[in-house]
DNA sequence: CTTACCATGTAAGGCGTTACATGATTCA
DNA sequence: TGAATCATGTAACGCCTTACATGGTAAG
């Protein structure tokens, strides 16, 4: 029970919630998981097809909206897989941020190019926060209804905290490169 | 120059502030790079020997203390990669919170639970952002008498003022599940 | 004398991305 | 009619970690 692939965590997870496709599951990991984890096609149609094999879900092959689409649905088996994932203390979370690589070894190129990577990184947070905020007010409003609400909202609020203290350090990075110049 | 090698990036930084060892390079990956960056043995090493050959880097084999080790100079040439390599835009910064994950799926196994996770990942910041803080307060101290010392505690910074909102997430967060059981 | 640290490396294997391949439907 | 979106998948390849293998020195 130590060694699960993140992937198949990450599905069980998602099926737990919903029934759900391949390609649905792909768009969750784009919006709702963004902000802490990520997975392309190459990983996600795989591990669904290994997961069937291994009756951890079931596959629903129909045709919706003249499409052929093929459904997955949590087992128990599945749902038990899940929970004792869950019950697991987390050994690793990992960051690995490019721009704050770049910005260590920033003497190489000066302040001035430096700073362009601030706000490039500025720009993106940016433009994220509003949907960020937007996901929360929305929980806000619904969290009463379903369980898993109230925990998705706690991973947005952690995404809007960590993307305001980013927005901070931005300003004053700025701030104390321009001062050297 | 679209795809260079991390790993070649991150130890031709290195080796453009100090001349280092293999093991001394791990070392600076386990302390100073830790908080956004990691790297292992197997990837550093064979690392080296490729940036030898290619030119990019020196290698001066000598006896310290009775033992053998080789130390590693940068070269003209790797200058001129890392800098290019700084120049470029950052294309992708990535976030893989496992912690976040099972937070997210927490309504499997409820509250308390989710809420011990929670619990261990302040922990780990409560303990690291002392020595943080105490990096930067060195760094203020020094940071006229080299310029790459100012891009480092700009890094530093930037993990105090991230692990500080994690901080605060921390105890939202708490409090969010404890007002539901 | 034994534990921790210094020091270098290899091999196997896992994990995952990118690019490719295909084809239907919806919307402008 | 063409672009975007829905939908599923494979193959090649790259990158990295884990575990193994070895041996010297310093400190208690």
């Amino acid at each position: 029970m130590a060694n699960e692939k993140k992937i198949d965590c990450v599905i069980l997870g998602l099926l737990s919630h919903e029934v759900l496709t391949g390609y649905e599951i792909k768009k969750r990991m784009d919006t709702t998981l963004k902000y802490f984890w990520g997975a392309s096609y190459g990983s996600i149609y795989p591990a669904l097809n290994q997961l069937a094999q291994e009756e951890l879900i079931s596959k629903y092959e129909a045709k919706e909206n003249g499409r052929d689409t093929i459904r997955y649905t949590i087992n128990n088996s599945g749902r038990e897989y899940l929970k004792q994932w869950l019950e697991v203390p987390v050994t690793k979370d990992e960051i690995r941020y490019e721009t704050l690589l770049k910005l260590f070894f920033g003497s190489e190129i000066g302040g001035e190019k430096t700073s362009a990577h601030i706000e490039r990184f500025e720009d993106k947070i940016e433009e994220e926060l509003p949907v960020l905020k937007e996901m929360a007010a929305n929980l806000e409003m619904v969290k009463g209804r379903e369980e898993a609400h109230i925990y998705y909202l706690l991973t947005v609020k952690f995404g809007i905290k960590v993307y305001e203290a980013y927005m901070e350090w931005c300003k004053e990075a700025k701030q104390i490169l321009k001062g050297r110049e």
